[in-house]
DNA sequence: CGTACGATCTGCT
DNA sequence: GCAGATCGTACGA
C-alpha cells in the first residue's frame, strides 16, 4: 500500500510526476490524520532544467535535500506566505523532484476544512500547491523527512485514473525559465472529474468489490 | 549588508 | 481581473 523508497528512486521524474496522479498522500501531523488523492503535479528535472531550483548544479542550504536519495520531502517557503511540498526523486546526486500541486480531500475532511479556514466543501479546496500544504498541515518543519516513515507518506490505493482525463501542459509561474517554461511537465485532473471517478470507486467498494487495482 | 524576487492565494472590483 | 500580502533566500557590493 505505502510506496517504498525504490518507487521514488527511479530515473524519470516526468513519468513519476504523471504516475503520482491518483496516488493518495497521507499525513499524520499534530496527532491528526488527513489524506487526499493527488490530482496535480509538476516535474522539476534536475540541473539542466532552468525552472528547477538545482539548475546548473545550484546547491544551497535550501535545496540540499534535492541532492539526497529519492523518497524525501523537499519543502520551502514561496512568496513569503506558502509552503510548497515536493517529493525528491532519483538517486543521490541527481537533484530532481515532483511538486504536489493539487489534491482531492479523502480522509479527515473536518480537519482539512478547519486548517483551510473554510466552512463547506468545494472542489478547489486543495487545488493549488499552497492549499495542499495548508490542508495537510505541512510546514517547513517537515522539510527533509523520509516518506517511508509515518509523518508524510504516499499510498497506492488502486484508484484508477484513466490516461484520457489526465491533462498535460506547461508548468505554472516559471516564466523566468525561458524556453524550459514551455516543457509539458505539468499533469492534472480537474477536481470535478476526479470526484466522478471517486463515486465509481465508492460504488464498487460498497458493492463488496475492491476498487480498481 | 542591502536589495530584489519568487514553483501563490485571497479578497475586492 | 488584479493588487496586496509577506519573508526567506540568493546574490552582488
Amino acid at each position: 500500500m505505502k510506496l517504498d523508497l525504490s518507487y521514488y528512486q527511479k530515473n524519470d521524474v516526468v513519468s513519476l510526476a504523471k504516475d503520482l496522479i491518483g496516488k493518495v498522500i497521507c499525513t499524520y501531523i499534530n496527532e491528526q490524520f488527513t489524506s487526499g488523492i493527488i490530482i496535480e503535479t509538476e516535474a522539476y528535472a534536475g540541473t539542466t532544467d532552468r525552472a528547477c531550483h538545482a539548475y546548473n548544479g545550484k546547491r544551497t542550504l535550501r535545496n540540499e535535500v534535492m541532492y539526497h536519495d529519492g523518497g524525501k520531502a523537499y519543502i520551502y517557503l514561496c512568496y513569503g506566505i506558502h509552503y510548497l511540498f515536493n517529493v525528491v526523486t532519483n538517486i543521490a546526486g541527481i537533484p530532481e523532484a515532483v511538486l504536489i500541486r493539487g489534491i482531492y480531500p479523502l480522509e479527515g475532511l473536518e480537519v482539512i476544512l478547519k486548517r483551510r479556514n473554510i466552512e463547506n466543501f468545494h472542489f478547489h479546496l486543495a487545488f493549488g500547491p499552497g492549499k495542499v500544504t495548508q490542508a495537510l498541515g505541512i510546514t517547513i518543519l517537515q522539510n527533509g523527512i523520509d516518506l517511508s516513515q509515518n509523518t508524510i507518506w504516499i499510498e497506492n490505493r488502486g484508484f484508477f485514473i484513466p490516461s484520457e482525463v489526465i491533462q498535460v501542459g506547461q508548468r505554472i509561474g516559471v516564466a523566468y525559465a525561458k524556453e524550459d517554461a514551455f516543457l509539458p511537465y505539468r499533469f492534472w485532473v480537474e477536481p470535478k472529474i476526479c470526484s466522478e471517478y471517486l463515486k465509481n470507486c465508492y460504488k464498487s467498494i460498497i458493492g463488496g468489490k475492491k476498487a480498481n487495482e
